[in-house]
RNA sequence: GCCCCCGUAGCUCAGCUGGAUAGAGCGACGGCCUUCUAAGCCGUGGGUCGCAGGUUCGAGUCCUGCCGGGGGCGCCA
């Protein structure tokens, strides 16, 4: 069709030479070729070439899909970053399930990706911390913008002597203990990180890491001194407004400690840097951007996709998520509710730009008809169907040649399914979508429920159209087993 | 006021660089277990793709404006 108005013949005309070519050149492996609609080209493969398909699937093995990018990089992934100044909430299941499973994705791609943490545990929001666990021990309100959740009282009464300690030493304290229930509940999400990386180290040593950093752009100069601050032109590099890094009073911003933290990925050899964010840092994106410009580097390298929030509701009334009142609903308490691999699987089902709205008390209730368990169930069931074969008559399946085996339209339509993957594989990572991949282990499930119930497996005759059969569902077992693997969600051999 | 994201079935959401009759799950209705897991399958009903223009042979997809929802516009993080 686009050919069509270049060469001055009607679209179907153009379709028919093409066809013609085509038929030449794919030769045996195309069963026929037709014109359809205003100048679609239908190409009908034959079942050779599907069986063949299949074979290299089975042969990719645990590489299916795998290392199919053009230019790997080295990427540093940094995510959930939450400062331990209270426990991990529901929104920052989002932020890990994404940041995760893009790891995987972009892993299996073929980058090569470091996954990093970063948090501030000096400073006066840990202060204040402290001060509002000290003011919970003595029975008294936090002080002004302290922190209300219920965790705090709880921190009150597990550490001894919280009334009276000395503010700072409680602080430490209060942050041990979040640190080891942030931690749990990573490791019980499945979440892993290379590195937790501390604020602090960057401004150690003389010259600091910030130091160094703030040395490089007034070397470029790109800042200048205003009002008794130290400002970035940010400015030149698109924003709207020019941004502190020093205060008046001599105090670092957090803008300065985060450019310092990005030279320093620079440093350590980086070339992308990859930092899933809350769309509540719109603004801070293009600061990071202009800052990185300002530092020489190129903007394109710094990848900072916006997440939308998440809001819980149970059934029909929406969950009140006041940060003044504490009362937010804690990942660990979703988790308990729906289990790991729903809060993960709905927490990847939507692309990242869009808002979350999770009925809890749904997807507790009918957890059985959720979309996660579908997916599960089929897998499951290929493992309960393979187990009534011998080990060696799985293997004999996979290897024989399924000569003279005619497929069923549903066969082929599997096969094609799983010839998709490589290519959402490399869509979700070029497009940092997960939600791709969730997907498309949905689709596929689909596909091999319907082959199911459709045709026979085990026991089907004659031989060849079990062994054929059998190294079908074997592959359609891996592959939805890999894609749920790149969401961190578990593939069951019995439900 | 300015900037960013979103608006698709009753509900929750897919829809890849513009392509054929816009899909899935849940909910509703009707069928299907003496055969590999019924956490399943088949069927029915359900849509002005927010609205209005524009570009194109062709628009849910691209452009402009408007409406609605969310977010941002700190010497807070």
């Amino acid at each position: 069709m686009l050919l069509a108005p270049v060469l001055g013949e009607p679209p179907r005309e153009v379709a028919a030479r093409l066809a013609d070519e085509l038929g030449g050149l794919l030769g045996d492996d195309l069963e026929r070729v037709e014109v359809a609609g205003p100048g679609f080209l239908n190409l009908v493969l034959t079942d050779a070439w599907h069986q063949a398909a299949l074979r290299s699937v089975l042969e990719a093995g645990e590489r299916f899909g795998a290392g199919g990018v053009e230019h790997p990089e080295r990427i540093l992934i940094e995510f959930v970053s939450a400062n331990p100044t209270g426990p991990l909430v529901a929104a920052s299941g989002r932020h890990a399930a994404y940041g995760d499973a893009l790891a995987r994705i972009l892993e299996h791609h073929g980058h090569a990706v470091d996954r990093e943490y970063y948090f501030n545990d000096a400073g006066n929001q840990i202060r204040l911390l402290g001060q509002s666990v000290q003011a919970r021990a003595r029975g008294e309100d936090v002080p002004e913008g302290g922190y209300q959740g219920d965790y705090v009282a709880e921190l009150a009464a597990a550490i001894p002597g919280a009334a009276d300690a000395d503010v700072d030493e409680l602080a430490r304290s209060a942050v041990d203990l979040l640190w080891a229930r942030i931690k749990a509940t990573l490791e019980r999400y499945g979440v892993r990180f290379d590195e937790f990386f501390s604020e602090r180290t960057l401004h150690s040593g003389s010259p600091s890491a910030l130091d160094r950093a703030l040395a490089v752009l007034e070397q470029s100069g790109h800042v200048y001194r205003s009002e008794g601050a130290l400002w970035l032109r940010t400015t030149d590099f698109g924003d709207d407004k020019d941004r502190v890094v020093v205060r008046s009073n001599g105090q670092p911003t957090y803008l300065a400690a985060d450019i310092a933290y990005m030279q320093n990925k620079r440093e350590r050899g980086f070339e992308r840097q990859m930092v899933p964010v809350g769309s509540d840092h719109a603004a801070y994106v293009r600061e990071m951007k202009a800052a990185m410009a300002a530092l020489g580097g190129d903007p394109d390298t710094v990848d900072m996709p916006l997440l939308q929030f998440v809001h819980l509701v149970a059934g029909g009334a929406v969950f009140a998520m006041s940060k003044r009142r504490g009362d937010f609903v804690m990942l660990d308490d979703l988790i308990d509710a729906i289990g790991v691999d729903a809060t993960r699987f709905f927490m990847l089902r939507s692309s990242h730009d869009r808002t979350i709205e999770l009925d809890v008390e749904l997807a507790r209730k009918q957890s059985r008809e959720n979309p996660v368990y579908y997916v599960q169930y089929a897998h499951a069931r290929i493992a309960s169907m393979l187990r009534r074969l011998s080990e060696e008559r799985v293997a004999a399946a996979l290897a024989a040649d399924w000569e003279g085996v005619s497929l069923e339209a549903l066969e082929r339509d599997l096969i094609k399914k799983l010839l998709a993957f490589p290519g959402e594989v490399a869509e979700a990572a070029g497009r940092r979508a997960p939600h791709r991949i969730t997907g498309y282990a949905l689709e596929l499930a689909q596909d091999f429920t319907a082959f199911y119930e459709h045709c026979r497996v085990v026991g089907v005759t004659p031989e060849a159209v079990e062994s054929f059969r059998v190294a079908l569902s074997a592959a359609a077992q891996r592959t939805i087993a890999l894609a749920l693997g790149l969401l961190g969600v578990s593939s069951p051999d019995s439900m």
